[in-house]
DNA sequence: GCAATAGTGTCTATCAGACAATATGTA
DNA sequence: TACATATTGTCTGATAGACACTATTGC
């Protein structure tokens, strides 16, 4: 098999950049970065890295995962009994624009990884280069209100995607690149899929409680929901929940049943996330 | 502003390939032609091509579009008072396996199209080389079913994106490279838009009655719809149709009032989809 | 008249949203 | 005791699903 006559197309760099969320402290949190070199040198950027010569863009997304965070992706398409421990990763979309880098043409895949609240990062040892940066912090609070940008619910990456400068604001705490838009895209992803999916169980340690799974809810979409219907749609909800035996008092108050996620990861009827 | 050094990272070839659908005959359609060259050679492929040196990712996709079927993207992200003419087109998710194409390494970001029915394709003229084949014939009748693969609902292209081969199946009659699982996801993601986003008026011309509307969501999800229930929600959700003034009778029968699509994007609450 | 589609009215079961009271821990 | 959280119950409004009938065209 012959392969390609090399100047019939042109060549380019792939990468993978990572949107890591968690919560932390009632906080929708992301991983960053700080930049050591040209450009963009000294801001904050995503974490992330070139795709090898013989690696699938998922295992090269894993690699910078653990890499960045030392936790293990959980790939949701291979059959494990539990999520044992590992985050969520999928592909988020893929950004392109001819002068994203100023130094030659990347194209880089960006992936969402989604992880329970997690002890500081730890970047090839250096305390002061990485950090979990309240969402609110780098995107302004226009993005916690909910669908502000074109982005629509899900992932709806409309043929904006590559489209010039990022919701997020050009000021000096931006972040580096087109990265303020792959957050702000990877954000309204995290927001929507919690909604029909069993997803926001990524957020929390393997057993959890009610309360624990509503304050995630509560922070990646920065609203308040009723303890009460919260209750009664979750654990009526089959398959979203399954019962773990014991109960916590880590939270205070009252000692909490303690659950683990359960097989479905399909919410029907979903969760609906209140109007403004 | 030194260039990197171009040892630090492997050459990638960067393509875009499409998914355009549309509704024929009450089926679900997708354009496909016929691959001139090895590998692959004489099998049915996706249309896409080459990503140039200056050209942006959603511009290439735009530009192949126009190629093959001479429609004009309608980019959601711009202004335009009304949908022109023009189909949707939105990113669908990246697809790089080491050996997806065995004679070098290929990153293929493909894009999901949306158009009304269209005259036979042309593809350079020669009309035995491209072709608008059902979507079922083509995945076989499982992924008509529903929610088959691992894709579960809307864009959830998980870590497998780019795990392996497709669903499609493995015979002679499957896409080549890695296309059946683009065509699967792409499907996917249509049935799981017009869910929660006025998308289906895409598959619709510029002036179309209800009946019309109900037919695409009919064909798109391979499913009967109660006319009484349908016609209430989509006239009661506001801002989803506006009336255009006219009536038809096209399809026979008593005529039908004639809609334009309305400024809404978003389906509030959405229109179910029934349970198999 | 017959066929085909468009359009409307009603009943019911389900569910989200709003509300308060009680239970059981820790400081 | 004071406090914090967990947990359960009820009412009401909105709506999806099921269902039958009338309206208006072309043949």
């Amino acid at each position: 098999m012959p392969a390609y006559d090399p100047s019939a197309f042109p060549p380019f760099a792939v990468t993978v950049d990572l949107v890591v969320l968690t919560v932390r402290r009632h906080a929708l949190c992301t991983l960053v970065v700080r930049r050591g070199e040209a450009p963009y040198q000294g801001r904050w950027a995503l974490p992330g890295g070139f795709v090898r010569a013989e690696e699938d863009l998922g295992a090269a997304a894993a690699r910078e995962l653990v890499e960045e965070t030392g936790l293990c992706a959980h790939d949701p398409a291979a059959p494990s009994p539990v999520p044992s421990n590992g985050a969520h990763l999928e592909q988020l979309a893929t950004y392109g624009a001819p002068d994203r880098d100023p130094r030659m043409r990347v194209v880089s895949v960006a992936h969402l990884a989604l992880a329970p609240d997690l002890p500081a990062p730890r970047a090839g040892g250096d305390a002061n280069s990485a950090r979990w940066a309240p969402v609110e912090e780098l995107l302004g609070a226009d993005a916690l209100a909910g669908t502000a940008g074109g982005g629509g619910i899900h992932t709806g990456v409309g043929a904006g995607t590559s489209a010039g400068a990022g919701d997020g604001g050009e000021g000096p705490d931006a972040l580096a690149f087109d990265h303020s838009r792959i957050l702000a895209d990877g954000v309204e992803r995290a927001r929507s899929k919690i909604e029909y999916s069993s997803l926001a169980t990524a957020f929390c340690p393997p057993e959890f409680t009610v309360g624990e799974l509503r304050r995630v809810y509560e922070a990646v979409w920065g609203v308040a929901l009723d303890p009460r219907n919260f209750h009664r749609k979750v654990t009526g909800t089959p398959g979203f929940l399954v019962p773990a035996g014991g109960t916590t008092t880590r939270q205070g108050g009252r000692p909490a049943q303690l659950f683990r996620a359960g097989g479905a990861t399909l919410l029907n009827p979903p969760m609906l996330r209140p109007e403004v």
